[in-house]
DNA sequence: CTAAAAAGTTGACCTGTATCAACACAAAGC
DNA sequence: GCTTTGTGTTGATACAGGTCAACTTTTTAG
């Protein structure tokens, strides 16, 4: 199957209210369409890229789920962050042209290719593309300080309710239901999010299951009291 | 004294290998002299930006330290990086037009406020602005990741001997001292940006003392043995 | 210079999370 | 079906870092 028999384009896609063609017109989208190369299967488990691969792209993620990780050298690592349908990731590759990070697929997943040169070439032509771009990147930072707020100063229940709350409600803008969701990670990688251990995340689910304010069923998570989560996440122990 | 009398150019700012300007020909230098709008004196203690506030301009740090700050509702909040002179700040406000987060001076500062509806305007024309713009905000999201990595995974001798040696080595990039630096942030903003409390930090300090790793005179810290410190970040404590 | 406030250090004690270990369950392969 | 492997739960215990408190030093204001 040649890349050309697949028909690629952003002005028929579902996605395209939550990805990259969102506030573009009708005309500037039909030029958006060819900036996405290709598309690519990822298979689950496997890499989309890998820390210290050639930069080329960005990603667009059509379907599945991924994580990304970042990597010290013994051997540490750490989730930076789980990533769905509409999201773009890559962004890390641009400032020296290799990857920093490790792009994984969470189940099997399909990606639309966009090499990042002609994404310049287009912004220079497109206004509106160009401050898209920006705005993407600059959410990406603004996620980056809600982490690090969450990694520096709440506690375990505190940061698996923010998590919870977070990973709903991105679901529910793509159409899923605003209480119930099925978890693509394990504990161990949700641990690795949020800075904590598998045991402890796994406790902390318990915890709320004893409180009645979710059911938990494996990976399956309905949310029974979604206030009791954001009270949670705003309810600091002192102070 | 009116911004017109001020003479605003990057050309012949001392910065250029470190800011805005950096890998742009003569020419492009002369025309992004005049994306540089003005500059901005912000004494010790007062705010650039602070949360909330309409975003308008990136800040080039001329002189003077700043740290950047979020909030959460509750009160709590998190120091989420120290700028020096050189950096850019003021991404985080690109994507909802409203900054989501204070940046605070730490001593008497300067900046050069860049409109950004004028970075985007040059962006289009000189190629290599836009690349450089574009690598500025990846560095800031690969600088998170590595905070991310920080807060998640190191223990509090990790997180100290981290910080110090990412302060120094940018200082020295800026022609200060590899070993001698002078903090310009308290104890409970280091805590704050590591994740600790202040006690900690200072015990911390105290160990490093003791191990004849470092001199600490309050806010002067000499580095005897950067190696020590740098065994400190690479060794995990198991696994 | 003096007083007051801010910043830093150190000690004693407490607690949230990690660690270690045993076990249960589910998915995948034979 | 059974076995293996990966994943998740729960308990007992340890410890890193938090909390509270006393005190010192430095900085700021008058």
């Amino acid at each position: 199957m040649s890349s050309s028999t697949i028909k690629v384009a952003c002005s028929n896609c579902n996605l395209r209210e939550l990805c990259m063609p969102l506030g573009l017109s009708d005309s500037e989208m039909v030029r958006v369409d060819d900036m996405v190369a290709t598309r690519r299967k990822v298979a689950r488990g496997d890499n989309l890229f890998r820390n210290g691969d050639k930069f080329n792209a960005l990603y667009a993620i059509r379907t599945g789920f991924f994580k990304t990780r970042v990597s010290a050298e013994d051997g540490r690592d750490q989730v930076t962050g789980f990533q769905m349908a509409g999201e773009i990731i890559g962004l890390d590759g641009i400032v020296s042209d290799h990857h920093t990070c490790d792009a994984v697929a969470l189940e099997d997943a399909e990606v639309c290719v966009m090499p990042f040169d002609r994404i310049e070439e287009l912004s220079r032509e497109i206004t509106s593309l160009q401050r898209h771009v920006h705005k993407i990147m600059s959410r990406e930072i603004v996620r980056e300080n809600g982490v690090m707020l969450l990694l520096g100063s709440m506690r375990a229940e505190e940061r698996l309710a923010a998590f919870l709350l977070n990973l709903v409600q991105r679901l529910h803008a793509r159409g899923f239901s605003q209480s119930e969701l099925v978890l693509r990670m394990t504990r161990e990688e949700i641990g690795s999010y949020l800075g904590l251990k598998l045991e402890t995340v796994s406790r902390t689910f318990s915890k709320f299951v004893e409180d009645g304010i979710v059911e938990v069923k494996q990976r399956h998570v309905r949310i029974l009291n979604a206030d009791g989560l954001r009270l949670i996440v705003n309810a600091q122990s002192c102070q």
